[in-house]
DNA sequence: TGCCAGGCCCTCTTTAGGGCCTT
């Protein structure tokens, strides 16, 4: 089997109505496409600061869910059902597949789907919503998770060391200060959190390309969080 | 009233418990 590789990087980030023990339905997604060659020759300020790539593709919708927003949710998204309503946003539906298959049409493949916790979060509940409508990802996508990727890397550094390194926070905003010695920017808004997903791989990246091979799963093999079993109003589904 | 994740990893471990990480 041949090694898999990629050559744009979809970073994501998904906002929800809660956490998977509540089967949450996404209210917010945003993906930033990076090009392979935007990580693998990373853009700095003159004072030697990495750069936001100057050339990528950005996706960012919202959408009102049916699922009520646990308070704990609602409170740190910034999001509710009823602000959500006031601007008159539809929910997770076909309109919002279409944007999402159109815009990694125009991104080289292979493409590789990049979340912080994504194998146990974004992921599957992506693949939830997607399943709901009958939709997936394009044949040959791959999946890449920073939060197992790098701690990965900082054991396999740390091999025969004391571990008193191993208690440290591997929480995406924890790694961003640790990294830049700064506050993550508009913290939980979904595009807030992809930015510093993207920043926090740029800072790591000749690793995290070098460990994809090992490091990456297939699309195919992630499974849904839940089966969505409700149909929405504007469904165009059958009844049975 | 209960319902209310789960795979991974660490340690005071393996006859287990508990915290992390995502909203």
């Amino acid at each position: 089997m041949a090694e898999p590789r990629c050559e744009t990087f979809i970073f994501l980030d998904l906002e929800a109505t809660g956490l998977p023990n509540v089967h949450p339905e996404i209210a917010e997604i945003s993906l930033f496409a990076i090009h392979r060659f935007s990580l693998e020759n990373p853009e700095k300020d003159e004072s030697g600061t990495l750069q936001l790539p100057r050339v990528l593709d950005k996706l960012t919708l919202c959408m009102c869910p049916e699922r009520d927003f646990t308070p704990k949710a609602s409170e740190i998204t910034g999001l509710s059902n009823q602000n959500l309503t006031n601007n008159c946003k539809p929910g997770f539906d076909r309109t919002v597949v279409k944007a999402l298959q159109e815009f990694l049409k125009r991104q080289e493949a292979p493409i590789c789907l990049v979340a912080h916790n994504g194998f146990d979060y974004d992921f599957p509940l992506l693949r939830t919503e997607l399943q709901r409508l009958g939709a997936d990802m394009p044949d040959g996508t791959l999946c890449l998770d920073t939060l197992p990727a790098l701690k990965g890397l900082d054991k396999g550094h740390h091999h025969s060391t004391r571990a008193s390194h191993s208690k440290k926070s591997y929480s995406l905003s924890n790694l961003y200060r640790q990294y830049f010695n700064d506050e993550p920017k508009a913290a939980h808004s979904a595009e807030g959190d992809v930015y510093t997903l993207v920043m926090v791989f740029l800072h790591r990246a000749q690793e995290l390309l070098q460990c994809f091979a090992t490091e990456a799963q297939s699309w195919d093999e992630i499974q849904p969080m839940y089966i969505s079993t409700h149909r929405r109003r504007s469904s165009q589904g059958h009844n049975d």
